[in-house]
DNA sequence: GACGTATATTTCACTTATTGAAACTCCATT
DNA sequence: AATGGAGTTTCAATAAGTGAAATATACGTC
């Protein structure tokens, strides 16, 4: 059997996934949405709130540990996708003055915000890093779900949030499309042609995120060391 | 069975802890630091593989994966930040009588506060979840907009509010400062000595909210409020 | 270039550890 | 009282994970 199962941790991180996703479930969601009987989710739940990935609130509902929390800081810190993004997403808004984000695809048709920049104008897009977005009718859906977008960019004139326009490109090495960098504009003060002109200014960062020096084809490790203790 | 060990799941998470841990790590450094053989240690992280929470670079190292990231920012979305923090807003009112409040930057040059305590004095500042608040010249937008401060802390004397002092630190998983945890002081009855004191508690609880794995550094009554709002 | 050592990977017999139906207890509703 | 749903515990069946050993490969050294 070569395959790699591993039946009990892939549950387990179902488990996970579903509660980080919902914010909060009960232990019936849980087993729900992860389609297990309700004492196998307790007891990987439990699990789970031992190892600190999960806690409990006032209420008995699951919700994110700490543990997930810090992981994903660290793991935040040595991503590479976000470091090599943040140089893009600063010249976004310093050539557009508006917010700049860098978006992954989560589940269930949702993305995620792993990066961003506030624009300068004092009018401007404003979120939060890990804030999920929906990728139905969105420009970051658009270039994450389909194929290269023609002149490399898709704007969505109020998608999801009313009154802001999203300018979107993929970031797709070796083809295969892994996140998208964006500009996010109130509707109001942008014109056809400045949405092109925004538009080109995402596709070419985007681009060159995957063939500038340092990128390079596979994540440079910036930290060899491993565990010198 | 009183406890709930699922030691297959609970080796998986050791295994994530120490590859995101380190950022990088061999199949024989996970083993040995999970204190695993290699077959199982490999079986366990081809899981983990599989489910996205860690990845195989071009060296074959595993790091941590996307769906830790995705996982850790949603965790931190707003009301799981509130949740997390509230134990080290209850710790500091515990330790310092007076009020602490968790905020995050809004829009405009605004913050929020987010959740609050108040202190026991029987003067004490007050402020309301929700309360907007400006970020110019106050130590919560010091924090917010600056980079890390000196000691970890900063002190506003009469910022925005006469008559009040206002201890902020920062919040930065992963290096990027997402919020402040701050204690509000009436100016009258604190010393340069005592906001020093104090700037080390929030500095300290803010950086343990990260970093600790379980509850805090003091023992404190298990008795965490829900979420009513 | 041969040797020694380390890692990555596969196999397999052993059996441990996981599983889920069922039973039971608390609540809320009706 | 009766009903139904959630959370929890128990327990026998067995599915599932375990690790030693074998293999292949890679790397550094003499």
């Amino acid at each position: 059997m070569a395959e790699s199962s591993t039946r009990t941790v892939e549950r387990a991180l179902v488990l996970l996934g579903a509660v980080c996703g919902a914010g909060s479930l009960t232990l019936a969601d849980a087993a729900r949405e992860a389609d297990l009987s309700a004492s196998t989710a307790l007891r990987l739940l439990r699990t789970l709130e031992g190892t600190g990935f999960v806690r409990r609130d006032a209420l008995g509902a699951y919700r994110p540990g700490l543990r997930v929390v810090q992981l994903g800081a660290q793991a935040l810190g040595h991503e590479s996708l976000v470091s090599l993004a943040e140089p893009a997403l600063d010249r976004l808004v310093e050539r557009t003055g508006e917010s700049a984000y860098l978006s992954v695809p989560s589940h269930d048709g949702e993305g995620v915000y792993l990066a961003m920049r506030e624009g300068t104008h004092s009018v401007r897009h404003a979120s939060w890093v890990g804030r999920s977005i929906p990728l139905a009718q969105t420009a970051v859906g658009a270039v994450l779900t389909g194929g290269p977008p023609d002149g490399g960019f898709v704007v969505v004139r109020d998608g999801v949030e009313k009154d802001v326009t999203a300018i979107a490109a993929p970031l797709s090495p070796g083809g295969r499309t892994v996140a998208a960098l964006s500009v996010v504009v109130p509707s109001y003060r942008i014109t056809e042609a400045e949405a092109h002109r925004i538009g080109s200014l995402v596709a070419q960062e985007a681009a060159a995120l995957l063939t500038e020096p340092g990128a390079g084809a596979v994540p440079v490790p910036e930290d060899l060391t491993g565990e010198p203790a």
